[in-house]
DNA sequence: GAGTGGTCTAGACCACGTA
DNA sequence: ACGTGGTCTAGACCACTCG
């Protein structure tokens, strides 16, 4: 495959297309090496920086990935997991951990989880989320899911500092019975939740806590949960890469609508 | 703001960083002018090609955006556009077109689509699911949507070829009954469906159907519709970007649970 | 016409893993 | 020791928009 330098697409993009269809058709399959950028230089006779654009623009796409001082790498479609239909709907109380534990254990996973607390100015989609002002402080039990080894996602959950003052929340141990269940023998009982879901780039932190491949989204799922009286007490902000969840959903019994 | 050539963290590392935080901050606020790549080089004293690399992180972070021959501009947290927690649930049956044109007019938006009808080999993806063998053809309608001029998704049906050939679902009209409605009376009613959801990067493709600016990832959501004895039916390719949908839940008089 | 980012070249040195 | 990608430099020409 030959590129001009005189038609209006650019060079490194006719390096990029060209290199995405053999991804495509599997010339070049799941975890194959492409050609190094010593080799593609040769080959299309063009600077090493052309063809370095080519191949960080198939790194942004998540299509491959560079392994220093390996070479370039077709991305695997990694084994992929499934969360169950349950995930916004009304769960079976369960103590803490469990869970994430017991459905995953059940699949023949290994999970496990780390916990870290700490007491900070929470973020400002955090705050709005708390009623906090500017200075309130908030604390936040962080952690970290991993299954089989690698980073699953990313769970950090706000509470007012006010609200759990010296209870178990602010130690990083697991709670048996649940942090809600403490939030409720402490009155603050959560009968409501708001969820919020969409779509973004992960933060460099994101990307390293999680170990996340560039070119890899995130959903970032932010759930509120709220007292009676209507104030928000808990805000979960929940991670999830793009790469290694895929939710479903099954709708049955019914007309199914066309529209989506 | 200095740069340090000692430490382990690259130069263009330290430009980026630098620049987020006076994004984060405020210091450059949303769509506020970066400094031109001339004055950045000046700055901090490296050459062109290291400050685009600095910038060209931010772009594919999605935090800034290049507007050539102008400047790289912060981006815009757009006006969200919210999705109701109807989405995966039964919907009520309604006339094509109607569900996204009536949600979205009676939110002051104005609405429209574009609907392209195709017969083709469809993507693997799509083969998979329609359990169809290699060589065989799909009909498949596309759709654009718009709100206020603006891409919102993108939304492609496939159906296979026997079942609709000769029906108006091969036109690319407006069906006012809907194109279930159409199956069902050729004997192919949809009473259940599989939804599956996930993020990733855009295709160039879709990022051109789209006008999405880039660092800017999507939502997949695929969506099968089954007859009483199983056949599939339908796929339906939903693509959502990530700039421009939040989904957002509800849930109600219950106690919530603590694990996401 | 001046200034912007977009593209491309031709070099250089480095850290690192593998052979 | 060698080859890999990671980083950085110093140039060049272009298309485009704006004043």
């Amino acid at each position: 495959m030959a590129v001009t330098r005189q038609g209006r697409v650019s060079v490194w993009v006719q390096i990029a297309d060209d290199l995405r269809a053999k991804i495509a058709d599997g010339t070049l399959g799941a975890g194959a090496q492409i050609p190094t950028e010593a080799e593609l230089t040769a080959q299309y006779g063009v600077a090493r920086a052309t063809v370095r654009q080519a191949l960080s623009s198939l790194v942004n796409e998540g299509l491959i990935v560079p392994r220093a001082p390996r070479g370039y790498f077709v991305r695997h479609r990694k084994p992929i997991y499934y969360r169950p239909q349950t995930e916004f709907r009304p769960q079976p109380k369960t103590p803490e951990m469990d869970r994430f534990m017991a459905e995953h254990s059940a699949e023949g996973r290994k999970p496990r989880q780390t916990i870290e607390v700490g007491i900070l100015a929470p973020p400002a989609v955090v705050m709005e989320r708390l009623n906090l002002s500017d200075g309130e402080m908030a604390v936040v039990r962080r952690r970290v899911r991993y299954l089989d080894g690698e980073p699953f996602n990313l769970n950090d959950s706000y509470y007012r500092l006010d609200l759990v003052q010296g209870t178990e929340i602010m130690y990083p141990v697991d709670i048996a019975r649940g942090a809600n269940q403490v939030l409720a023998e402490q009155g603050y009982p959560q009968v409501r939740a708001l969820d919020e879901i969409y779509v973004r780039m992960p933060t460099p932190e994101e990307a390293q806590r999680l170990e996340l491949p560039p070119g890899t989204p995130v959903a970032c799922h932010i759930c509120t949960g709220f007292c009676p009286d209507g104030t928000p007490v808990r805000v979960v902000v929940n991670i999830l890469p793009g790469d290694r969840h895929v939710l479903v959903y099954e709708r049955d019994g019914m007309t199914v609508d066309g529209n989506d």
